[in-house]
RNA sequence: GCCCGAGUGGCGGAAUGGUAGACGCAGCGGACUCAAAAUCCGCCGAUGGCAACAUCAUGUCGGUUCGAGUCCGACCUCGGGCACCA
């Protein structure tokens, strides 16, 4: 009998593959097309456990679908511009490129013995030239359809190593290297327009109906229509009108104050004179600029002295306040506020002494407004106390569309439709990017640079010893003559964001080498991407970012009109997680808790964890989040070179729902190996012959059970599902009476199912039980249905919707039937006493309830 | 602070509004063995009971329903995102 040698195994099924060039894909007319991915990794040296499980789902995906007569395209490439080859280029002195072609080099020799079904001479890196030199194509075409422009925007600025900074490189409003507290500073910027295609991108949100429910309406909040009333507050003094946006005019009676934030055009003239007004926006320009960081900051404000009129009574002043909270980037950057209404304003009227004024009550004996705001749903029906042009009661809504309209009459304010969503900015002060590729010129301005020209490459010779962007102090990079006039000019020295580079690698991967960012028939031939697969972190940003790009691919003429929503489906995946194992007996000298290694931990078996070494009690820490401080970390390398790669592939995806998080034990990889070796060890058993008895038909009868549930199990994306049927089939045929034919007919049929899981020992059972050619090319068992028809059904009894016992009857008995029947159980005949029952509910070949 | 999720045995989890706990892990008992490993068989939510069985039980509290883990409302805890981490 053969063992389950996965080192031998593991290797020679993937050289098969390779030779036969299994899973090249080629554009094939004659076949559907199937294009299935996976968010491509960053290189950041070594692969995860969670990439493992990433890939094992999509991989699941493209096998089946071979296996179901698509043609496969599944290709794998690399997101490897950003931040951490410049810290590492800082930490030990090496250079970006060095150390991001090092990882991916060692990342792809990593996953090639994981055995995915990956198309590996599709795969490129965003740092390729090839690649990023399209892009500064494509940005160039985006400046010809005006989808790009330059404006202010604020950063996180280090005034002590006078550099920008991320903003997960700010710790507590303070420069992570510096320790200095970080300052908000404008600078110029570049933006892609995606805030134009708001309403679209909105709108067509409902037709993504393979995305999660969740991610469509995190995508609906963050893009954030609104419909309110924007209209200018007079200046008492006869300076320039102040426009505010509210959401809320229906509480326009209840303003006591006009807010503007720091950053608005009249703080900004105001605190060139006034001095307190100066020194207020210095003090607000400290911190972060992050929406948590404003949002959770102290309220403050400033009065500026400056008064102005309420629009419905001119002799009603209101103060004019400079608050910290307001930002410049949504609405107008002013305000009023309504302190009864609005927690946020209510806390700051009562900080500074500004009155609060009620203007609506609940409907029913409401109180005037104390120390918390009254903000009931907009829906529900409330009392009002200052309506103007609205009944006594009425619903917020339709006191906004009554505010709006009286303002509409009366001239003084227009109904307007705003978005939350702001333009995209992909500056990045930064070497380890893709350059943006214009030319500043004194006579010209911003001139792109000429296509013939691209791609701008990134200059190696740089050194990252001193803070800020190397190419700012690069002259022979930087100092090039303008390609409008040819007099000396000045390149663009930042580079764009990481998003963008992964906002259309999707679409690169269906002509990877082109000279062109795609080329039509190709990404004609294999766009959408019919299933995309990822992790929940990415439902906002990088998905928004890429159905923006998507159009303006297409308006450019680089994607088809079909590919303006490039996913067709969307999954995401949780994370793997694994205990860690924290010291409790001590802390480390900055009371920080010590983690130890799990091999450095051993369990009693009742649930007492100690240090090996020491004795010391340890605290287990279930389901924590891998990461490299809390030494808890799972090495794919290491569990292939123990128990193979099929053992990691079936673990991940066997013991929780793929949606979810996944939690690594050392007992479930365990347990998955055993049973591999089980299968394995099943199927040469079957291979060398014998009967074990005469019930085919039982056994046929659970083989076309498992194809029916385990294809539906892969379809609904429940791999977890589809790997218990797996389990519950494998003992159905171990322990199965019947012939070698039969049993072969289940063994080949096992492999078969698990060949999308676990592709090696599907071939190698494959090979074993006489199956014809690779797994990989064999089509998908389809289930008989004549074969999976139950002729009777047990249906539990309940009484007043407690179990109390069950009947078994025929398929087909009729209702009328069963309520006879299940009157005359012993349990129902009992606790009727010779009574009637009240109801009786037959559910057919579900469940029975009686009522009494 | 704001937006979005998730909470079921000792553990991971299963369950189109219809028998809560499939399948796996751990644990316990047994077979095989000189012994162990491996393998195979059985038991396995809690409480009470010899048992039949009964009661309780899906984060907490309430609601809808003949029937709720599933639908609705409030709360608690944990996780994701918040526009320069990727």
């Amino acid at each position: 009998m053969s063992r389950y040698d996965t080192k031998n195994i593991e290797p020679k099924w993937q050289a098969a593959w390779d030779e036969a060039q299994t899973f090249r894909a080629e554009r094939d007319e004659s076949k559907p097309k199937y294009y299935v991915l996976e968010m491509f990794p960053y290189p950041s040296g070594r692969i995860h456990i969670g990439h493992v499980r990433n890939y094992t789902m999509g991989d699941v995906i493209a096998r089946y679908m071979r296996a179901t007569g698509h043609n496969v395209l599944h290709p794998m490439g690399f997101d490897a511009f950003g931040m951490p080859a410049e810290n590492a280029a800082m930490a030990s002195g090496g250079h970006p490129k060095d150390w991001t072609y090092g990882n991916i080099e060692t990342m792809v020799q990593q996953m090639k013995p994981l055995g995915f079904s990956l198309d590996w001479s599709r795969m490129f890196a965003t740092c390729d030239p090839e690649y990023y030199g399209q892009q500064q194509s494509m940005f160039i075409d985006f400046m010809d359809k005006g989808l790009v422009y330059r404006r202010n925007a604020v950063v996180n600025w280090d005034p002590v190593d006078m550099t920008v900074l991320a903003n997960e490189q700010v710790i507590d409003g303070k420069g992570w290297r510096s320790g200095a507290e970080v300052e908000r500073r404008e600078l110029t910027q570049w933006f892609f327009k995606i805030s134009d295609f708001a309403e679209e991108l909105l709108e067509a949100i409902d037709a993504l109906d393979d995305w999660p429910a969740k991610v469509k309406l995190m995508q609906r909040n963050w893009i954030g229509k609104s419909r309110g009333l924007q209209f200018g507050f007079e200046r008492a003094d006869g300076g320039e009108a102040i426009e505010v946006y509210t959401t809320r005019p229906d509480t326009l009676m209840g303003a006591s104050f006009v807010g503007i934030s720091p950053d608005h055009p009249l703080a900004k003239e105001l605190a060139e004179t006034n001095p307190g007004a100066a020194a207020f926006r210095a003090e607000a320009s400290k911190g972060g600029t992050t929406e948590e960081a404003l949002e959770k900051a102290e309220k403050l404000g400033f009065d500026t002295g400056i008064r102005v009129r309420h629009p419905l009574e001119p002799n009603w002043e209101l103060p004019v306040w400079i608050a910290n909270f307001i930002l410049m980037d949504y609405g107008t950057g002013a305000i009023f506020g309504c302190p009864a209404h609005d927690q946020r304003d209510l806390d700051f009227c009562r900080k500074y002494g500004l009155p609060v004024i009620d203007t609506f009550v609940a409907a029913y004996g409401g109180a005037p407004v104390g120390s918390e705001a009254f903000v009931p749903p907009k829906g529900e029906t409330v009392r009002w106390l200052k309506p103007f042009g609205w009944d006594e009661t009425a619903t917020g809504d339709e006191a906004i569309d009554a505010a709006i309209a009286r303002a509409e009459a009366e001239g003084w304010g227009r109904g307007v439709t705003k978005y939350r969503l702001r333009d995209w900015g992909l500056s990045r002060q930064r070497y380890w990017g893709c350059p943006i590729p214009v030319v500043h010129c004194a006579d010209c301005g911003v001139v792109p640079e000429r296509k013939e020209n691209l791609p701008v490459r990134l200059p190696d010779d740089v050194t990252f010893d001193v803070p800020g962007n190397p190419l700012d102090r690069h002259p022979t990079w930087r100092d090039v003559p303008c390609p409008s006039c040819g007099k000396a000019a000045k390149r663009e020295t930042d580079t764009m964001d990481t998003f963008v580079d992964s906002s259309w690698y999707f679409a690169r991967f269906t002509a990877p080498r082109a000279d062109t960012p795609t080329v039509m028939a190709d990404a004609d031939y294999w766009m959408n991407v019919d299933q995309y697969i990822g992790g929940i972190e990415h439902a906002i940003l990088h998905l928004l970012y890429s159905r923006f790009f998507a159009r303006a691919m297409h308006i450019c003429g680089h994607l088809p009109a079909k590919s303006k929503e490039p996913f067709e489906a969307l999954f995401t995946q949780g994370m793997v997680t694994h205990a860690a194992y924290s010291n409790a007996e001590r802390l480390d000298p900055n009371n920080r808790k010590i983690y130890h290694f799990p091999d450095d931990v051993q369990d009693d078996g009742r649930g007492n964890y100690t240090l090996k070494e020491t004795g010391e009690r340890i605290n287990v820490e279930p389901s924590t989040k891998m990461s490299k401080s809390k030494l808890n970390v799972v090495d794919p390398v290491a569990i292939i070179d123990q128990y193979g790669a099929d053992t990691a592939r079936w673990f991940v995806l066997s013991d929780s729902p793929p949606e979810r998080d996944v939690e690594w034990t050392a007992a479930g990889a365990e347990a998955a190996f055993r049973h591999l070796s089980r299968v394995h060890r099943i199927a040469s058993e079957i291979a060398e012959g014998g009967d074990t008895g005469a019930d085919d038909d039982v056994l046929r009868k659970e083989t076309h059970r498992a194809m029916r549930d385990v294809t539906l199990g892969i379809e609904s994306f429940g791999f977890n599902a589809a790997i218990a049927k797996l389990y519950a089939f494998s003992n159905a045929l171990s322990k199965a009476q019947a012939s070698n034919a039969a049993r072969r007919e289940a063994a080949m049929t096992l492999a078969l199912l698990m060949s999308p899981m676990t592709p090696h020992l599907a071939e190698d059972c494959w090979a074993m039980l006489g199956g014809e050619g690779l797994i990989a090319d064999a089509p998908w068992p389809v289930a008989d249905e004549s074969l999976l028809v139950e002729d009777s059904v047990t249906l539990p009894i309940q009484i007043n919707g407690k179990r109390r016992s069950e009947i078994t009857v025929g398929k087909d008995v009729p209702t009328d039937e069963v309520e006879k029947l299940v009157l005359a159980d012993d349990a129902v005949a009992k606790a009727l006493a010779g009574g009637q029952p009240r109801k009786l509910i037959v559910v057919p070949g579900r469940i029975v309830n009686v009522v009494i």
